[in-house]
RNA sequence: GCGCCUGUAGCUCAGUCGGAUAGAGCACCCGCCUUCUAAGCGGGUUGUCGCAGGUUCGAUUCCUGCCAGGCGCGCCA
């Protein structure tokens, strides 16, 4: 049951009068009302009698005016205020407002679900780590925001996969295998190979598990180890993620591509549409015409695959299995990839200003001690996703990866985060909701009724009540936003915003009886907007993976 | 050289189709628990929204140029 909020029916009733009004100039087909900042703006402000003044050749006001006299009669209205130039400041029925307190208690979790992204089916693609060790910070942020965005289109009404990609074949997985087999034999580490601890963890493991692979000959031996290793990390990179609660519906081999012919038929496929091409013995796709900076190759002159040979086909396995939009998370160091990538598209004759989208995430710093931590794996100075979660907890963790916009560099500070005061938002957010909670257990204590049967809209005449239903209203569209716009950072914004909103109501509307006070209706109503602010506020953390504690 | 991102308070950063006095946290100062969780609330102080033009009734927001910083531009993966 999607009913829909008073805001939407009063533009509605906006762009009726408007209709009605023969303004002689086209109207929007859609309306959304501001929320003003200043509270003596009314509840919602719109104005879009200073747009259409100029189309309309009326003046603001004259068109303000009319918009007011028509709105007048509305029921769910109480009163429209004309200010300054021509705003129109909007002030709502308190029983109309009140509705959202009955919605969100019946849609319960649904409360926020909504349709913008109806039955689009998205395949969102993030991490993507090489498995040839544990991720690290760089991958940290889409882990959190990925999943975080998986969660917000799903809540649009998007039918999402989510998917990682493994880079499961090439030099790289061969040089992981030849590094372990020599940590495990005592040998010095190749040229070009992995160097952290955890590839002599690997060989132990490995060695004690399979003590036959050590006598095997050097390139058998660097295959087995391989095999084994990738096997292993991988399985690790999965329970951190399984930890950190982010989840995957498809773990994608690179190395599948090339079975039953799939880069074949991708290559027939590119082929056909026109856009490849033989040069000096190399295969190529011609991207440049569709604004790459250069063509691509994808099968080099001695017949082996390219990188981009793995990118081709599996944007064909993307879209043939079904996805309308293919959304790539990249950090800020691929950027480079956005220019390939829409234009392959382009050349399987694909939209790619619809079909694929690529994010890009701009890098994480760290600091812990006061200064930067540099990265390097060469100096074992990298932070695994691990470490982070062990260091500062899973939900300080995530809560301040997704509160800011990945295209702005972010610092986390470790030790801030690391000192778990309220410092961080996420326990500003988190203590509202253990606050509430703590409410209604002594209201049921006392006796006082909360629930659909004591909202009491008309009761609710404080400032504080109304700026909190006011807020709870909100939040539907701010999920459709931040899904629309592929920003999950609004929701937490939101989710802070509602908190402190929250806390302000709580220091200035008593909530429960004092004493010998007998509970009233009042007691009840306010309760009954406590739990329904809980239910909000726990399902704004629930789009961000964060959990909404009854208790800290 | 070309391309992507960023430049807002002392620090870290918000600011969705352009809107009414540019916000929050931290930091600093001062208040508020003999009854709901003080991990909270209230008050005070802090700004050439990088610079210069342009479009507009109106620009932190859109356009152009410039300055500064980050990151990228392989028949590597």
């Amino acid at each position: 049951m999607s009913q829909a909020s008073i805001q939407e029916k009063v533009a509605r009733a906006i762009l009726d009068v408007l209709a009605k009004a023969n303004l002689g100039c086209p109207i929007p087909e859609t309306l959304v009302l501001d929320r003003p900042k200043n509270r003596d703006h009314g509840d919602y402000a719109s104005s879009i009698a200073l747009a259409l003044a100029k189309p309309s050749g009326k003046s603001p006001r004259e068109i303000a005016e009319i918009i007011a006299a028509g709105l007048s009669a509305h029921k769910d209205i109480e009163k429209v205020d004309i200010a300054g130039p021509g705003f129109i400041n909007i002030t709502v029925a308190k029983a109309a407002q009140g509705a959202v307190i009955v919605q969100a208690l019946t849609q319960g979790d649904k409360y926020g679900v909504g349709t913008v992204m109806d039955g689009v089916a998205i395949n969102l693609e993030f991490i993507s780590a090489n498995p040839t060790g544990p991720l690290h910070l760089g991958h940290t942020r889409w882990a959190a925001v990925g999943d975080a965005l998986g969660r917000v289109l799903t809540a649009a009404g998007a039918r999402v996969t989510r998917e990682f990609y493994i880079n499961d074949r090439g030099v790289q997985m061969d040089k992981f295998g030849a590094s372990i087999r020599a940590a495990a034999l005592g040998l010095p580490t190749p040229e070009d190979g992995y160097h952290g601890e955890y590839i002599q963890d690997l060989a132990q493991q490995i060695v004690a598990s399979h003590p036959d692979l050590t006598s095997l000959p050097e390139e058998e031996g660097n295959a087995a180890f391989r095999d084994v290793g990738y096997a292993l990390q991988l399985k690790q990179q999965q329970d951190v993620l399984d930890a950190f609660g982010t989840h995957f519906d498809i773990w994608f081999s690179e190395k599948s591509l090339y079975e039953n012919d799939f880069f074949k038929h991708t290559q027939e496929k590119l082929v056909a549409k026109g856009h490849v091409f033989i040069h000096e013995g190399a295969t190529w796709l011609r991207t440049t015409d569709f604004g790459d900076d250069k063509d691509r190759v994808m099968l080099k002159s001695d017949g082996s695959f390219a990188y981009f040979a793995s990118d081709s086909a599996y944007y064909i396995s993307k879209r043939e299995r079904g996805f309308d939009i293919c959304i790539y998370m990249l950090g800020a160091d691929h950027h480079g990839y956005m220019g390939r990538l829409k234009a392959l598209a382009a050349c399987a004759g694909d939209d790619p200003n619809y079909n694929v989208e690529i994010l890009i995430g701009q890098l994480v710093k760290i600091m812990e001690n006061g200064e930067e931590v540099k990265l390097s794996k060469r100096a074992g100075t990298i932070i695994t996703l691990e470490e982070l979660v062990e260091k500062v907890g899973v939900d300080a963790a995530r809560y301040t990866l997704i509160r800011y916009p990945v295209d702005t560099p972010m610092v986390m500070d470790v030790d801030l985060l690391r000192s778990r005061t309220n410092e961080n938002p996420v326990y500003y957010v988190q203590y509202a909701h253990a606050r509430i909670c703590a409410v209604l257990r002594n209201a049921a204590d006392l006796g006082v009724k909360s629930g659909l049967d004591s909202v009491h809209p008309e009761l609710l005449v404080h400032e504080r009540e109304r700026e909190l239903i006011g807020a709870l209203g909100e939040y539907p569209r701010v999920v459709a936003s931040a899904a629309e716009l592929r920003e999950p950072h609004r929701v937490a914004r939101y989710v802070e915003e509602l908190a402190g909103v929250y806390h302000r109501f709580y220091a200035d509307c008593r909530v429960l009886p004092m004493g010998d006070e007998t509970p009233s209706e009042l007691h009840s109503a306010r309760a009954t907007l406590c739990k329904a602010t809980a239910q909000v506020i726990a399902n704004g953390l629930g789009l961000l993976g964060v959990s909404a504690p009854e208790k800290m």
